[in-house]
DNA sequence: CGGCATCCGCCAAGATACTG
DNA sequence: CAGTATCTTGGCGGATGCCG
């Protein structure tokens, strides 16, 4: 019986989630968009370290990737509501994780960035 | 009674963890040392697509978090084995739902970069 | 309000070669 | 085998301004 004929076949799934939640503030958006903050607007004001076209085009991509879903209103003003598609439920788990992990270790890594910056 | 007077401190536990677990490779990397592929040549064999240094620079910051420890043996020919901490096995959980998610929407996402890729 | 065009700086990551 | 030094690069993300 063979255990493992390929050590690691790149460990695949983790490179596709890296492909989907790679930009940096996709997390931050989808957390967002569950949250009720769902408009552009709501966004920014949301996730202030971001400009207006780095949101779009990373809320683009996720839309590309079926995550996120577009809404809009042909209205005047305009009006463009996000929200979570099934697929987009499933990552959920996910960032909740990632979420409380980073809460729980914040003072470890706020220390050894802290120690770093001093080099 | 308010619901929440800032609407977002920036979700910022996801910025913790995406600062441990940002690098390109260190998620594989992780994956590959609970998986007892442990030393830095083996490491290269098992993650063809980076470098040597790469992997060290990516090794040495999971260090530097205290997720991995680094254990070296003096002698020649020179011989070193990584493994996780207390505080890297914490991790696991989040890495495994990384690579099923992956795994369960392969097909999803090649198509969408396949498609991307046509423009 | 939502979206896009343009320009630019930076740094993570690749390539290569050398030392112990 | 493990690690470092040097050089280069691609592209992500930041800044600004204009348009419907």
């Amino acid at each position: 019986m063979y255990e493992k004929k390929i050590p690691l076949p790149l460990e695949c799934g983790l490179m596709m989630t890296r492909e989907v939640l790679g930009g940096k503030w996709k997390p931050n958006l989808l957390f967002a968009i569950v949250e009720g903050i769902n408009r552009p607007s709501q966004l920014q004001r949301a996730i202030p370290g971001a400009t207006k076209r780095v949101l779009n085009l990373q809320l683009r991509e996720l839309e590309e990737f079926g995550v996120i879903a577009k809404k809009i209103y042909p209205q005047l003003p305009p009006r463009v509501e996000y929200s979570l598609t099934e697929v987009g439920q499933t990552l959920l788990p996910i960032l909740l994780q990632m979420n409380t992990w980073g809460e729980q270790n914040r003072t470890l890594i706020e220390t050894v960035i802290a120690e770093r910056s001093k080099r």
